[in-house]
DNA sequence: TCTCATCGTCGATGCGCTTCGACAACGACC
DNA sequence: GGTCGTTGTCGAAGCGCATCGACGATGAGA
């Protein structure tokens, strides 16, 4: 292994004088700064991690706490996890990933055996069990969703109010008159997620300020739930002419159950999904969609929590306003 | 931040007493040991991650290098970290998440800085570049996937060419006379995925060997690029009966499409499908599937991984035997 | 009773690094 | 020419832990 006493000796300098080229906290001349740095990249020299940590209590490790359910979706979690380590390596630290599973005990872990200097959780809930630990830990942390009480830490999530929303204005706009929401699977509203609610929220609001008769219903992803869902809906209300599907594992389902119904999209029902982008064109009818914009809410997170790192101490809640795209699977319900 | 000494003050002994207590690696008198045992719990005391490398060369963490692409799936790859972090946390080790996009320099950096005491390598290509660098690694690699010159790394995966093989067995064994396969993305044949060559060796040996017509094609999952690939298909075959699809994102349009055609899922076309069993039961017509066994997969990369750095040092390519579930997509053909 | 293992505990050392105070060398200034 | 501030470099200390050799205590065997 090579250490720094090797670069020192190989540049003939102390080996302070290499931590000081190498951080670049004090002052070096041209001269030596040349000398230590071909040494460096002679010996492929890389600082011992361990000791680094030890020494200068940093890690320049980020510790991200993802779920690990199929309930909600995989792939837009995978997205996060994207964005955060891309960020996060852009800014020279690494990710660590922990599961939701391990709950408190795993953040104190890490928080105390000094393993990350910061953490990043996902998949916050209303009255999260990991909040009051979050706060009594010296680090800072980053949330990813918004908590009931989240006074002292950072938060960042897209806006799920005003995206609930954007798809009743939306739909109201186009001339709909009556509407339903297909939301999350009933686990995730048990688990108090607060988007669920969030968006709910924004749903309902709208649709009264707007005059829009609308229902709404949790769903599970199978096949049989879906079509379930479907005939409450249709039940409930025969002349419904629009849907919005905050459920991105629901929709190949759906829109093949529509479909079976001889329920065309969009000329008998409209359709506007939450989801990605990148779901958007994966089917028959390109969808109308409020994009989850996870890679930016990855990044910001990182920004957030480095920011946090350098010393900004004020914590803040950051909403990102949803974005609309209109696609071929909304349109003017029939006269 | 509590020190070892604190501990060993707490309960009246030598620090290193308590950290034999910890490590077992001393015999400890039983009053002792709750002594010290005690006074970790009561004060909370978590060792220093860093210390502990610095002292022992040994950090509890294991590096997990994912693909971050969009064109392979973004959900087989969240199983596989999902099950390769839970393995990991079940032997006390962590897992640092690191992409592809990174390159060769990345692992040599987390190697060189004593960041990780090994690594698992996923989406392996054929003549992967990062291959020769690993080998000269002087920590465990395991490989998920395998490269045309595994020698001396571990590798663990599921055996895509029996896969293959079974698909084509299962529709043979139905009756059918000719079959195409819908593979993965031209883009993942062009780096060289090893799994898509071998799946079609699979394919293909069979297919003779049961004397069955057989055609394959790469298909991207946009709508439109299914929309062609059974355009094509079907023109060069207008008799075909069976589909394999090895290509998880080409479902929800695919079987759209085919009902758009006018083509029954199982009376008038049978599919077979490879792609975890999770996904089987999310279409209209649930598919009989070969799984991608990630979780096990994930799992055994970790155990192995955790076996070389136990002491053994025998690498080894394991692969595991496809699984095929016969759900409601594949029937005999009409005569 | 004496010797010799064995068991349980201790103290010292060092892992590789950052950081602090010290201190030459140098130029600027009166 | 002497003083003072700068600039660039060095040496030493210490971060928290694992580990090794040493050593007292205890018990078995002769």
């Amino acid at each position: 292994m090579v250490t720094i006493n090797d670069v020192a000796n190989a540049a003939g300098v102390a080996p302070s004088t290499v931590s000081y080229v190498i951080s670049g906290k004090r002052s070096i001349s041209p001269k030596t700064r040349r000398l230590v740095e071909e040494s460096i990249r002679k010996l492929g020299y890389h600082p011992h991690a361990g000791a680094r940590a030890l020494a200068s209590s940093k890690t320049n490790v980020l510790a991200l706490v993802v779920p690990l359910r199929t309930d909600l979706n995989v792939a837009v979690v995978m997205q996060f996890v994207a964005a955060a380590v891309t960020a996060a390596r852009a800014h020279d630290h690494d990710l660590l990933l922990l599961t939701k599973d391990e709950g408190p005990a795993a953040l104190q872990r890490v928080a105390s055996s000094a393993i990350a200097d910061a953490l990043i959780v996902m998949d916050v809930e209303a009255a999260d069990p990991r909040v009051p630990m979050l706060l009594a830990l010296d680090r800072p942390v980053v949330l990813i969703g918004v908590p009931d009480h989240p006074a002292g830490l950072s938060c960042v999530d897209l806006d799920f109010t005003a995206a609930g929303s954007a798809c009743v204005a939306h739909l109201a706009d186009l001339g709909h008159r009556s509407i339903a929401l297909i939301g999350p699977s009933p686990a995730v509203y048990r688990r108090g997620t607060s988007y669920a609610t969030r968006f709910l929220d924004g749903f309902d609001e709208t649709a009264r300020s707007r005059d829009v008769r609308a229902s709404s219903r949790p769903c599970a992803h199978s096949y049989e739930a879906v079509s379930a869902c479907l005939d409450d809906l249709l039940a409930a209300d025969p002349d419904l002419t629009g849907l919005v599907v905050h459920n991105e594992a629901v929709l190949p389902a759906l829109l093949s159950d529509l479909r079976h119904r001889g329920l065309r999209v969009p000329e008998d029902i409209s359709v506007v999904a939450v989801c990605p982008d990148t779901m958007a064109e994966q089917h028959a009818v390109a969808l109308t969609t409020v994009a989850i914009p996870a890679e930016e809410v990855g990044a910001q997170a990182v920004e957030m929590t480095m920011r946090r790192l350098a010393g900004h101490t004020t914590s803040e809640v950051r909403l990102l306003g949803p974005r609309l795209t209109w696609r071929d699977s909304t349109a003017a319900p029939r006269a």
